[in-house]
RNA sequence: GGGGUCGUAGUUCAACUGGUUAGAGCGCCGGCCUGUCACGCCGGAGGUUGCGGGUUCGAGCCCCGUCGACCCCGCCA
């Protein structure tokens, strides 16, 4: 097809060219005697009407339907004055066309594009061609495949080469489920899919290549959320001969780039770094939403001695106290601020006690267990101005205190009106513990991954305290996102054999496992770190889709199968036999 | 595995306290219409109220189960 000119560049100056153009119907308007359409390609609308002396045109005209694909030759023509659609873009000039041909009709769709974000999601699914025609869909991919772009030239400028790894990879025993693939050549062997290039990108440093990127699908076979699918894409990082300080800056560099070529958008840098633990006791999260400017704040000490029950027994127990304001809420009735004693429930607190700023000085629902020194040093410290309320919460465990005032703020951020309009706050999460204690399993797991640096002055301090030692690691997190993640790695064969032990894996189950890795840091392995962006959460935050399936081109539901092919699908037995599988539940 | 929201025409929704023949917009079909752009006007077709069971004289509505989509907790080194 010669010489296609898009429909949504089109205005005066194009006025008397003669133009070929190629797209969907989007919507006919046939007046009798007169007839227009309006012509949809990716670029965008332009109307396009039958030239009066060429009459059979009318026929075909009339005959369109929604989302027919058509050529259409004509010229560009200025409209009659007074014709002009100042609400399109190209409402200057319309397509006065002398040849329409239908290059494939189409059936009538069960929705419209320009309407598909209100129609059922399952629906969307479904039907997802019709979904991602539409304009905003478009928008998405184009702004995804400009991120690819601004990536690699990020990387490769800065000295990094694009490197492949394998999808067919030796399964891990850590971390989250694989996806299997049977082996058909072995009976009772199977590869997986690799959740991360991790051990394969560290092998590239101790090739030498120095430093490596790659943007890559990664599998894990978990449960699925808004921000969660089965196949996801990283944007995979390593370097050599480095440190916490020059990965974060190079990310900083980064992410400054993404935003500010992408939407004309600049970021501050350096980004904040919140240690973890502040971080839980502030905000009651690893990933807080800074854009809500509401921060916990610990009133243990206020409630030393309290009386209270509901605090002195906390108290007993080596629990804690902390509040968080809620501003200009004094107002409530008893049943609203019940009703958040309800969500409170939900979110693992036994309750939520008021402490209120209103007409009558500082008063709380509470206040015969309180004395007015406690109440008013609660609102001082929670910083209560006259309308706000402060909620109190308290538990033996502070990690459940700290969860639930971090549910609260969110909600409080969500519901109260808080959240910062077209705000991006980032910040980076460090001194992470390396160490998480799995009581199911009775013993410790990475918190990161088995292949994190410890702060090696932390491991010769805590040698009986694991749960103290630090992880060289650091998370970037973006409006309560997790959108990257990355650590400095053991490059020492000797301190990975002591982490191993920590972890619980005897020699000989860590040689089996990881035998690979442990050779190759014996053979010579620099120093290295590096980090793994989500990419789609990425994409997901800068488009402003509120789940990464309105980034992913053909994701999968909720329940992991995808409404559009079937997948996955009923398997034939012989197909089983080739792998030396039988599924027990026959399926097929 | 657990909690929650939703499911009525192709689609988006409505239908009082359980009560006649389940309605409307858009879309679809037919007709009219020479400057529309959410074109307008006239007429029409279109329903297993997700599915199964129960209560009732009577169920879209109440109860139980089940299926599906979405959100959250667990899980996600």
């Amino acid at each position: 097809m010669k010489h296609r000119t898009y429909c949504g560049a089109l205005n005066a100056s194009h006025d008397g060219e003669l133009v070929s153009l190629a797209g969907w119907v989007q919507r006919v308007r046939d007046l009798g005697g007169l007839a227009f359409f309006d012509l949809r390609d990716h670029t965008g609308l332009v109307q396009v009407t039958p030239d009066p002396h060429t009459p059979d045109l009318r026929e075909i005209v009339a005959g369109l339907r929604h989302e027919d694909v058509l050529e259409v030759r004509g010229v560009v023509r200025r409209r009659p004055a007074g014709s002009e659609n100042p609400r399109m873009a190209t409402g200057e000039v319309e397509i006065s066309a002398t040849s329409v041909v239908v290059l494939s009709p189409a059936k009538t769709p069960p929705f419209l594009p320009e309407e598909a974000d209100k129609v059922q999601e399952d629906l969307r699914l479904k039907h997802r061609v019709l979904h991602l025609r539409s304009e905003r869909m478009q928008r998405n991919f184009r702004l995804r495949h400009r991120l690819y772009q601004a990536v690699r030239r990020h990387f490769d400028e800065h000295g990094f080469i694009e490197i492949e790894t394998p999808f067919l990879v030796k399964p891990t025993p850590e971390g989250a489920r694989d996806f299997l693939v049977p082996s058909r050549l072995h009976a009772g062997r199977a590869y997986a899919l690799p959740q991360s290039p991790q051990i394969y990108k560290q092998l590239l440093m101790v090739a030498g290549f120095d430093r490596y990127f790659q943007i890559v699908k990664c599998f894990r076979d978990e449960d699925l959320r808004a921000d969660r699918q089965p196949e996801f894409t990283q944007i995979d990082v390593e370097l050599s001969f480095t440190d916490e300080a020059e990965v974060q800056e190079i990310m900083e560099g980064l992410m400054a780039r993404l935003f500010h070529e992408l939407l004309g958008l600049e970021i501050p840098t350096p980004f904040e770094r919140i240690p973890y633990e502040q971080a839980l006791a502030l905000y009651g999260s690893d990933k807080p939403d800074l854009r809500i400017p509401l921060q916990i704040v610990d009133l243990t000490t206020v409630f030393a001695g309290s009386e209270f029950r509901v605090f002195s027994e906390v108290l007993a127990a080596g629990g804690v106290i902390r509040g968080l304001r809620l501003p200009g809420v004094a107002s409530w009735s008893r049943k609203q601020r019940d009703d958040l004693v309800e969500k409170a429930r939900g979110w693992g607190l036994s309750g939520l006690v008021y402490v209120m700023a209103g007409p009558e000085g500082i008063t709380s629902p509470s206040a015969k267990y309180l004395t007015p020194d406690q109440m008013q040093e609660t609102a001082d410290a929670l910083g209560l101005q006259h309308g706000d309320i402060g909620a109190l919460a308290a538990d033996a465990d502070k990690s459940t205190v700290a969860a639930g005032l971090g549910q609260l703020r969110l909600w409080a951020g969500r519901e109260l009106g808080l959240v910062e309009k077209g705000a991006f706050r980032h910040c980076w999460i460090v001194d992470f513990p390396m160490l998480e204690y799995n009581p199911d399993q009775g013993r410790y797991e990475a918190a990161h991954h088995p292949f994190t640096s410890p702060v090696l002055a932390d491991l010769e301090r805590f040698p009986d305290q694991p749960e103290k030692i630090r992880a060289r690691a650091y998370d970037l997190v973006l409006n309560g996102n997790e959108i990257a993640g990355g650590s400095i790695r053991i490059h020492q064969r000797e301190v990975q054999r002591r982490v191993f032990e920590l972890l619980g894996f005897s020699p000989e189950e860590a040689q089996a496992k990881f035998g690979f890795l442990l050779e190759a840091l014996e053979m010579g392995a620099p120093p290295h770190g590096g980090i793994a962006f989500g990419l789609d959460r990425m994409a997901m935050l800068m488009v402003g889709a509120e789940s990464i399936r309105d980034v992913i081109a053909f994701p999968k539901t909720t329940a992991a199968i995808s409404l559009m092919d079937g997948s996955p699908a009923p398997t034939p037995a012989d197909q089983w036999a080739d792998l030396h599988l039988k599924p027990l539940k026959q399926g097929e």
